[in-house]
RNA sequence: AGGACGUAAUGU
């Protein structure tokens, strides 16, 4: 099943998601058995494809047959309802791992994250985020983007600037996509000293891979238009092009 | 190891 899972997954990436379905189900009829990973893989492919009661209805199968589903099954699931907005989909994903005793790790926190901001849940997303902290495990990157981005769009500057100021606090990974999330929440809420200072950050810190982009410099000049300085806005785009970072 | 996750602005 190594090999069948190999060729799905192969064809998963090339987006040929038919294909990939033929060899899964030309794989049961040849009596050869889907391990944990086949089976999410295969949810993957249905749930890249929109097809939510083919999911589940195979996940019962599964389960019917002794599979035990694993973190990443968790998120493919929560990956499909959050995509599909679906938020008694996300309940019951948080349900079954609760029966199944599976422990989520930082990838199926993120996921669940994301799709809570994607159902509009900001709040659930908070407690969640807090019950992940307290459960010792640590906040990654995307992580921390996911909630950024959910505490904008709520308009909830106390939170952004709160999460914010523990990210430095407790030395939690920041990269050049959370710095940018967090320009972006700025110029959404109108935190002109807040963004120069991230900004600021994202050049003193040129630890590659941090310095700004054309992202980052869009960000700025969003923030300097909206607040109706044009010479800054301007400022900041001969700044990038003396930097050496080109526009689109 | 053969499986899962993150960012904006403009224009209609």
């Amino acid at each position: 099943n190594i090999t069948y899972s190999t060729l799905i997954t192969c064809l998963k990436k090339c987006r040929k998601f038919d294909r990939a379905i033929e060899w899964f189900e030309r794989m049961y009829k040849t009596g050869v058995m889907p391990d944990e990973v086949t089976y999410s893989a295969i949810l993957d492919v249905y749930a890249k494809l929109g097809k939510k009661e083919e999911v589940l209805s195979l996940y019962e199968r599964g389960r019917s047959n002794g599979w035990k589903p694993d973190p990443v099954a968790f998120s493919v699931l929560a990956k499909m309802f959050g995509e599909a907005g679906d938020y008694d989909g996300i309940q019951y994903v948080l349900k079954e791992m609760k029966n199944l005793e599976v422990k989520p790790n930082v990838v199926v926190y993120n996921t669940l994250l994301e799709a809570m901001g994607k159902t509009g849940k900001p709040g659930l997303a908070r407690s969640l985020f807090e019950e992940m902290v307290e459960s010792g495990l640590e906040p990654n990157e995307k992580t921390l983007t996911a909630l950024i981005k959910i505490y904008g769009k709520a308009r909830w500057s106390k939170d952004a600037l709160e999460l914010w100021g523990r990210m430095r606090e407790k030395k939690w990974p920041m990269d050049f996509v959370l710095y940018n999330t967090l320009l972006s929440m700025c110029a959404d809420l109108g935190l002109e000293a807040e963004a120069e200072e991230l900004f600021d950050e994202m050049k003193r810190r040129r630890k590659s891979g941090r310095c700004p982009d054309n992202w980052s410099y869009t960000a700025m000049i969003n923030i300097y238009g909206s607040g109706g300085k044009a010479d800054r806005a301007l400022e900041m785009f001969n700044e990038m092009l003396a930097s050496g970072v080109g526009p689109n």
